[in-house]
DNA sequence: GAAAACATGTAACCGGTTACATGATTCT
DNA sequence: AGAATCATGTAACCGGTTACATGTTTTC
């Protein structure tokens, strides 16, 4: 139930169309909480009838129109509140761990692709975070900016500071998920010294 | 969908009844992959029925009975098929980085609740993965201990290689999250100086 | 004129959560 | 005798996934 909150949050800058909120659950928010566009469109309705948005019907081009969301005052409570609240821990369910601590049943070559696989994941993570925090430090953000814009003065500060922290917690996760598997890959070494590391065929 | 796999690696050491799963889902397996017992009884009926399993109804006591499940010749290559393909990756979905991104919004004691909450959490499973990982160590490991002896000898090595390398992921990971969220409060400090780290009345 | 981007949905399905529900056996 | 453990389920619900489906506007 975060992807309202989530909604929420990115609504409390300014108000945008279903469409737009997509676009950032496909990069900045996305990092921490995905949402496929078919959920996002039915949440809103969802949310509208809750009360805490308000959709505006705006002409978009000639005959088309578009459906502007915007905040309500019981959305922006309901945010605080969720904000206020403790997190709930999911459970965990990790399927590439439990591939791992399973690992005799697969054969070498695929307990390697499992590890390499791992790695290549979480490097394509690991240049998005560095992106982002690029972005951050330079001011490049578009979002970041307007939400710096919106803010009280004061409180401009710790926006940036909070963005930047979460952003540094998945860095160092994911730095953290390249180096346990690259460490993989170097056990699957010692238990198999004779396959061939590489996968190329070993000649004479 | 990796229930049932999970299910086929525990019940490939040895049968077991859907009572003796759960309580191995709530230490062991569980580590990687939580399941609720109100889902491992229909997931083991479906099994059956998808012929990867067997269930076997065995007295219990002078009036009751239980159901022991075998592991079937199509149930151990389910389970090498699943262990030779590439793992799925979940989408992010982090309602605690969530928080942590948009952490303005919350107050200051909250702030600071929420990492105090972020520390114990990951305390809290800290102290489980270094209790497995004594146990691997120490082969007092009830279950290791079975999946030892039932293991081809020459695998027995990397049976328990493969658990350990495991778990050091998971406590690498859960010191990680304690660490950044450490320095989340030590940024507390610094973004609201005037605010009672300890959350006691200051006095003069 | 065509492609890319903008815009908005529906429907079937499934895995997982929460809550409810019951009874036998073993241990102390 | 009572508590803890063993044993097994059902049912409603919901959040999320996948696939399908359609039309407009802007840009090149």
């Amino acid at each position: 139930m975060s992807l309202r909150y989530a909604v929420l949050a990115l609504l409390a800058v300014e108000p945008m169309t279903g469409y737009d909120l997509q676009k950032q659950f496909g990069t900045s928010v996305g990092n921490v909480w995905h949402a496929p566009d078919s959920q996002i469109y039915p949440e809103l309705r969802k949310m509208e009838r809750d009360g805490l948005l308000e959709g505006e019907e705006v002409p978009w081009g000639s005959r088309g129109k578009k459906r502007l969301y915007h905040i309500t005052d019981d959305g922006r409570s309901a945010l605080e509140q969720w904000m206020n609240e403790p997190a709930e821990y999911a459970r965990v369910r990790d399927p590439a761990y439990l591939k791992a601590a399973y690992l005799e049943y697969a054969t070498p070559e695929a307990a390697r692709r499992h590890f390499t696989a791992h790695i290549e994941h979480h490097s394509r993570l690991l240049s998005q975070f560095e992106q982002q925090l690029h972005e951050i430090d330079e001011r490049s953000s578009i979002m970041l900016n307007k939400r710096l814009a919106g803010a009280d003065p004061d409180k401009r500060h710790q926006v940036q500071a909070f963005k930047r922290f979460a952003y540094e917690g998945l860095t160092l996760r994911a730095q953290q998920e390249i180096s346990w598997a690259s460490r993989g890959l170097r056990l699957l070494d010692r238990l198999y010294p004779g396959a061939d590391p590489a996968g190329e065929t070993t000649s004479a």
